[in-house]
DNA sequence: CCGTTTCCGTACGATGTGTTCGGTATGAAG
DNA sequence: CTTCATACCGAACACATCGTACGGAAACGG
């Protein structure tokens, strides 16, 4: 079915060959040459295949889909159950997300990985109770941009968290609000929220910050 | 002290020419040929003030260095004081930040402004009473990536939400968890979530609300 | 084995980059 | 106003990259 085996052995050439090149020079700095070069594939060859560099990229995205296949969280009894299988998934496929999701890609797959989790995120707020509303977005922007900013941090090195310590930091960070705003019965927040106090405390959760 | 009237001139022409164009064509689209065309500039004057695109674009940035004049939050009562500020000057700067920090530009000043605003969401966060620690620098990825990630909605047209509105969004999605955070003896608890059941429940129910 | 598809290699025009250089005109100082 | 410095222009340059085209060689599938 996937035709031709010197297709794949071409497509899987030059998709090897990106992800090193990324990681060595970063994604700006990669150019066709470079790629047909280190894949060993002639340059109208690469052009049969890919329209572009940016083609080459996202035909890797299918790796990033597994969000799909991730335990339904309405089964699940904790909110954003995606979050540690993730960053555990991240560790294995560790070269290809860190060429993909790294600040070294261009910030492609990033917006992508953004609007895919968007939609997750925004589903398990609505199955937990939550209204949709556009503060309801506002919130699912808050939690998605807080986990992909660990991501990227992981994955550019400026952290060596493990993914359950990674997981927890997310979870503290972010539950709280998450369970303030899943409640509104107790703090009646119209959208006209005025930039004052949020109630003091939700309640208390583990992992206190200075360990 | 800045020199001659004709370097002003061209800088500033060239500087303009960058932000319309982004702003037409995106980051990335941009060329210097584009640039000295549209700023009406001899090309060897563009190399004669600037190595590259990129300079031209950094060369902007003193407009977000107001980060620095920021009421200083150690001496005011509530948390992250530069949020509403923040979105306000922003509505004001409107041009000039939607082509610096929104997805058209190219993840260069992102990158740039999320090091900055970490910086100062820490310093809070330390004045605040939190112990520096590998925990506490994971929450602020978090509570940076959280408030980038509105900027970047808002920005990018994704939300018609006004900066009061932003801003609470903002306090209302992390301050709970940094308050809880703030806690470190409230809640012993080793930051070690069991891979098979995490405590979900902690004070409320499942909450299963809705209205 | 044979027809089909893919691949190779090379070359091409187009576009962009960053630099050089002599001549011009604009600014600032006296 | 004169003088002098220097910023600007404009054109040309070598170089890199892109995307396309084409004929011949090789590999595939049946």
């Amino acid at each position: 079915m996937s035709g031709d085996r010197r297709v794949r052995r071409t497509r899987r050439l030059v998709q090897q060959a990106l992800v090193e090149l990324i990681l060595e020079k970063g994604y700006d700095a990669v150019t066709v040459t470079d790629i047909i070069a280190r894949a060993d594939v002639g340059r109208s060859t690469f052009y049969a295949h890919f329209t572009d560099k940016q083609d080459v990229l996202f035909s890797n995205l299918g790796e990033l889909a597994f969000l799909h296949r991730l335990p339904a969280a309405r089964e699940a009894e904790e909110l954003f159950a995606f979050s540690r299988p993730m960053f555990e998934h991240v560790r294995e496929q560790e070269r290809l997300v860190r060429a993909l999701l790294g600040r070294r890609s261009g910030g492609l797959v990033q917006a992508r990985g953004e609007e895919l989790l968007a939609a997750v995120v925004r589903d398990e707020l609505v199955a937990a109770g939550a209204r949709p509303s556009p503060g309801l977005d506002l919130l699912v922007v808050c939690v998605v941009g807080a986990f992909m900013g660990l991501m990227r941090a992981w994955v550019d090195g400026e952290t060596g968290a493990s993914p359950a310590e990674l997981d927890a930091a997310f979870r503290a960070a972010v539950t709280p609000g998450v369970r303030v705003a899943l409640r509104p019965d107790e703090a009646p927040r119209p959208p006209h929220a005025g930039a004052g106090s949020v109630p003091t405390h939700a309640c208390a959760e583990p992992t206190a910050v200075g360990d």
